[in-house]
DNA sequence: ATGAAAGCGCTAACAT
DNA sequence: ATGTTAGCGCTTTCAT
C-alpha cells in the first residue's frame, strides 16, 4: 500500500535544500537558527522554505534529537478554571521554549486514558490538572516520566505539586467578613472533594483566631451550583449574616436560592466564593471571592517540570501559592439583624 | 551534547524483540495486531512487551508509515459547549481508529497559532471549533490539509462544514411558545456573532408562519450572561410574555434580571435558551432550550474528515443537523396579563 | 511464519 | 561555511 498523500504539502527539508541549492544539513541549521551558516545562505534558504510553504515535521525532528521539548497536559473539559490554567501553561511553555500537547479528560475518557495518550507522544514531562483520579496511578506514571500535579493536593511523594494555599484562602475570607462586622459566619464546604478538608480547617482556624469559635457552623456542600443551592436551603432555617463558600460555582447556587427566599445580598447576607473563575466576574453575579494566582501556578508548574527534565535538584516537592481576596459586590457591612 | 534520557522508559521495539528472541519486524506485527505471526509468538512478544513496559513511539511509527491517523482539533478554552464537542470527537475518532491531538485557542493564543501547532504535527486533517477567526485563514489552511469546521457557518467553499440548523432551532422555540398560548414573543439576538443572522431569520419566519408578524420584536443581545442581562433591561419597559434567547448563557443573564425585577418565571415570563449546555441543565436554572445534537455533529465531523483523508468523493460540503426542543421549567402557559 | 534490510524526515557528528 | 554520513524507532517490502 502506497502511503497516502492526503492532499497535504509533503515538503521536506530535502526539497528546500534542492531549491536553495545547498545541503540538507545547512537547511536544518537555518531552520533551527543554529550557528554555522552565512547570512547570504540563510536568506536564500529562508526564501526557498517560504516559497515552498515548508513546515518542519516535528515528529522527525524530535525522533532524531532524542528529546521532545514537549510537555503533556492532562486537563478536564468540565472545569472552567482548567481553561485559565491551560492558557497560562501555553504562555509559560512558550517562554521556556517548550511545546504543549493537550490530552483531555471527558465523561467518557478517563485520566488513565488521557495519560496513556500522552506517553505515546513521548513527552518529556506531564502536568496533571485533574481533580479526581487515583493517586496510585500517578506514582506509576511518575516512574516513567516527571509528573507535576497542578492545583490538587496529593499525598504521593513521587510527584511534584503546585497548588493554592487553601487554608490561607479561608483565612482571607473570614478575616474580610469579620472586618465588615460579621460574627455569624457559616462555611459551606466541598463535601468529599479533595481540598475540602483544608478549606474547612482554614475556616475553623480563622474563626477561632477571631474569637468566634462558638459561631463555627459548617454545612455540607459540594462543587456544583446544585449542591450550593441545597446547602442554602439548609442554612435558611436560621440564616447567618455571612457565608464563606467552597467555590464560586456553589456560591452561585446559594445566591440564587437566597435571593429567591427574599434575602438581599449583601444587605441581609454576605457571600464569599473561591476560585475567581469566569462565573464570579460576570457583571450580574459580581461575587466577592478568593482568587488563585493562575499565572504564578502555571509558571511554577512549567518551571518545575523543566527542572526535572533537565535533572536539576529540587528542594521541595510541593509549592504552595498564596491566594488573594477579590472584593466585589456580594459582601458588605453587617446590617441590623 | 548527548540526548537527554529524561528518566523515561526508553524501551524500544528492539528491546522487546531481544527479550522475546524474535525480529523487530515480528514485534511490529504483533503490536499492530497485523496478520503474520503464530499465536505462540504473539503470546511471547506480548509478554516481553508488558514485562518491559513497552510503549510504542507514535512519532516513529507515523513517520515511517507516512500517514498519521491523527486528527487535529482546534477549540477554545472559553466555551463550555466545546468541551461537549471534544468529548464526542474523542469517542468518534476512537471508533474510527484515529487519534486526536488538541490545540487550544486561549486569550493569548490565536486561532492561527493553534493551527500552526497542528500542522507541525502532520495531522491528516484538522477540525476547527472556533467561533471567530478569519475565514481567509481557513482557505489557506485547506490548501494544506482537509479542514472541517464544526458548528460555525462559513462561506468558504474550500472547507467542509458540519453545523446545527439554527433556523429550525428558532422555529422549534417559537412554535413551542405559541403552543403554550403566547403571542407577544420577543427575540434577543446574538449581535454580530456568526449564526446570529440565521437565528433571527428563523424567529421571524416562525412568527410569520404563526400569524404573529405584528408581534415581531428583536432586541440586540450577545453571547454572554452580561449581554443577556442588558437586553433584559431593555425588554422590561414593556415585557413580552415570552422570549426566545440567542443562547443559554444570555438566557441566564436575562433570567437573573427578570427575577430581580419581580417577574416570575414561567408565570409572568417564559424563556427559551439555545445550546442545552451544562448551564441550562443545572437544577436551579432548569432552562427550556434548543439542544444541538453534539453526538451527531461530532460523528459526522469525524466521518467527513476521514472521507477527505481517504480521498472519497463528498456530495455536499455542508451538513446541517436538526436540533431538538428540551422542555424544562422556564416555559409555561401564558398567564392572564 | 519469520528475518534482513531499507528508509520515513530530520539532526548531529565528522569531514572538508 | 558547507557537505557527507549515520542513525532516531518504527513499518514495510522482500527474502527465506
Amino acid at each position: 500500500m502506497r502511503p497516502q498523500r492526503s492532499g497535504a504539502s509533503r515538503v521536506t527539508l530535502a526539497d528546500v535544500a534542492a531549491r536553495a541549492e545547498v545541503s540538507t544539513a545547512l537547511v536544518s541549521i537555518v531552520m533551527r537558527d543554529a550557528p554555522g551558516a552565512s547570512p547570504a545562505t540563510r536568506e536564500r534558504v529562508r526564501k526557498a522554505a517560504s516559497d515552498l510553504g515548508y513546515q518542519p515535521d516535528r515528529r522527525a525532528r524530535l525522533l532524531r534529537s532524542g528529546r521532545t521539548r514537549l510537555l503533556g497536559v492532562v486537563f478536564s473539559v468540565r472545569h472552567a478554571f482548567h481553561g485559565d490554567l491551560v492558557t497560562g501553561l501555553y504562555e509559560a511553555a512558550e517562554r521556556a521554549g517548550y511545546e504543549l500537547t493537550l490530552s483531555a479528560i471527558t465523561p467518557s475518557r478517563s485520566e488513565a486514558q488521557a495519560i496513556r495518550g500522552l506517553l505515546a507522544e513521548r513527552c518529556d514531562a506531564v502536568i496533571v490538572l485533574s481533580l479526581q483520579g487515583a493517586s496510585a496511578q500517578l506514582s506509576e506514571l511518575a516512574a516513567q516520566v516527571p509528573v507535576v500535579v497542578l492545583g490538587r493536593p496529593v499525598r504521593e511523594s513521587a510527584v511534584d505539586v503546585v497548588r493554592n494555599d487553601d487554608r490561607a484562602g479561608l483565612h482571607l475570607a473570614v478575616d474580610h467578613l469579620v472586618s465588615l462586622g460579621h460574627e455569624r459566619i457559616a462555611h459551606v464546604d466541598g463535601g468529599r472533594h479533595p481540598g475540602s478538608a483544608e478549606r474547612r480547617r482554614g475556616y475553623r482556624e480563622a474563626m477561632e483566631r477571631n474569637g468566634l469559635a462558638s459561631q463555627i457552623r459548617v454545612v455540607t456542600g459540594g462543587v456544583s451550583e446544585a449542591e450550593g443551592a441545597e446547602a442554602a436551603r439548609a442554612l435558611l432555617d436560621e440564616p447567618p449574616t455571612a457565608v464563606a463558600m467552597f467555590n464560586d460555582r456553589s456560591a452561585t447556587g446559594l445566591l440564587e436560592v437566597a435571593r429567591g427566599a427574599g434575602l438581599a445580598v449583601p444587605e441581609d447576607l454576605s457571600v464569599v466564593g473561591f476560585d475567581d473563575d469566569r462565573l464570579a466576574r460576570l457583571g450580574y453575579i459580581n461575587l466577592t471571592t478568593i482568587g488563585q494566582d493562575a499565572t504564578a501556578m502555571t509558571t511554577l508548574a512549567i518551571e518545575r517540570a523543566i527542572d526535572r527534565i533537565e535533572g536539576r535538584e529540587v528542594e521541595q516537592r510541593a509549592v504552595v501559592i498564596a491566594p488573594h481576596l477579590v472584593v466585589r459586590a456580594t459582601t458588605g457591612e453587617r446590617g441590623n439583624d
